[in-house]
DNA sequence: CACAAAGTAAACCGATCTGTTTACTTGGCG
DNA sequence: CGCCAAGTAAACAGATCGGTTTACTTTGTG
């Protein structure tokens, strides 16, 4: 995972993988048959990963709905900043597969709606307005905020990202 | 260009290019020394079409300013709705660049810095109040649609983005 | 201890990679 | 016409690609 995503998908290849993990390429092509499989496996992991590690985060920040969906900026923030951040694996991974019918593709369609889908959790959970819009907007403000930390080596993005949050959430709270 | 943008860099081999551009191989290292420049070479003038094509249809969008901020998502629009969209080169370039200071990533900042600042000049000219953060969250909105539109294959994230966007401008309107 | 499972290193396969070279063909211009 | 720049196709070079195979070593267990 740490080679995919630092050097990308196609530019890693299977000798690196083996002597990096210390392993023969006999046994590595015992666990995965082909580089593809490989592949789909460290999405996979990465996925499950993001409900273990990520969701985490977000509740140890914050324990009201409404608290954990600007939490998520917080944690995006930290990820950033870590010294092994080299964007979303997935968004790389699309860049490198651009057929829309590939297994990594739906791979990474899942794991985005996932996200989503965790967004629209907290939105419901909080009571808050139009839900399904306001997860697109604040699923859209993380992506935006993921690729331009990416790019520019600046964490900054994440507050960017998290006032513009806190605007759409005051939006879709009830007026009543 | 095309090739990069449907394949991606690593996994596109200098046969090919010269093959479908259907000049020789010799031919085409006559012109670009090794395959990094030509890489380059393919940003730098993706670079510049920004100016000549996106620029322009923003302006044939709109001719108010403050109309034209919202109008970069009507282009966003038709941009995610062709059909060679493959999302932003250059965030796809990053992905398979991770070092730092490469020329391919000095390129794509350099990039990234033009769209900011173009949203920038558009917010100064609409003499909206703090145009630097309203900058910021546009061009994060930005990003966010592509990347999304790029993965999902739906173009209606610059919809979503486009509703976020109308709401910053209003925010950032001056009150007197 | 004996044996089978699972590991290792390393050679090997055909294909492809970036990049060079060779030999030949074309086309524009004095 | 004659010449040279610039093009072509194709072979070639050395490295690396994904993937297989061979021969040997380790290791846990009955």
């Amino acid at each position: 995972m740490r080679l995919f995503a630092e050097h990308g998908f196609h530019a890693t290849g299977i000798d690196r993988i083996a002597r990096e993990a210390a392993i023969s390429k006999r046994t590595l092509y015992q666990y995965f048959r082909t580089k593809d499989e490989l592949i789909l496996a460290a999405l996979r992991h990465k996925d499950g990963l993001f409900r273990n590690e990520f969701v985490k985060s977000v509740e140890a920040k914050a324990t009201e709905p409404r608290q954990r969906l600007l939490a998520i900026f917080d944690v995006a923030n930290d990820w950033f900043d870590s010294q092994d951040f080299f964007g979303c694996m997935f968004i790389n991974a699309v860049g490198e597969h651009s057929s829309a019918d590939s297994p990594v593709r739906r791979a990474c369609v899942e794991y985005k709606r996932l996200v989503r889908n965790y967004i629209l959790e907290l939105a419901e959970a909080a009571r808050l307005e139009r839900p399904e819009a306001l997860a697109d907007e604040l699923a859209l403000l993380f992506e935006g905020a993921t690729v331009t930390a990416q790019v520019s080596g600046d964490a900054s993005s994440a507050a960017v990202a998290q006032r513009v949050a806190t605007f759409l959430v005051e939006r879709h709270t009830a007026s009543s």
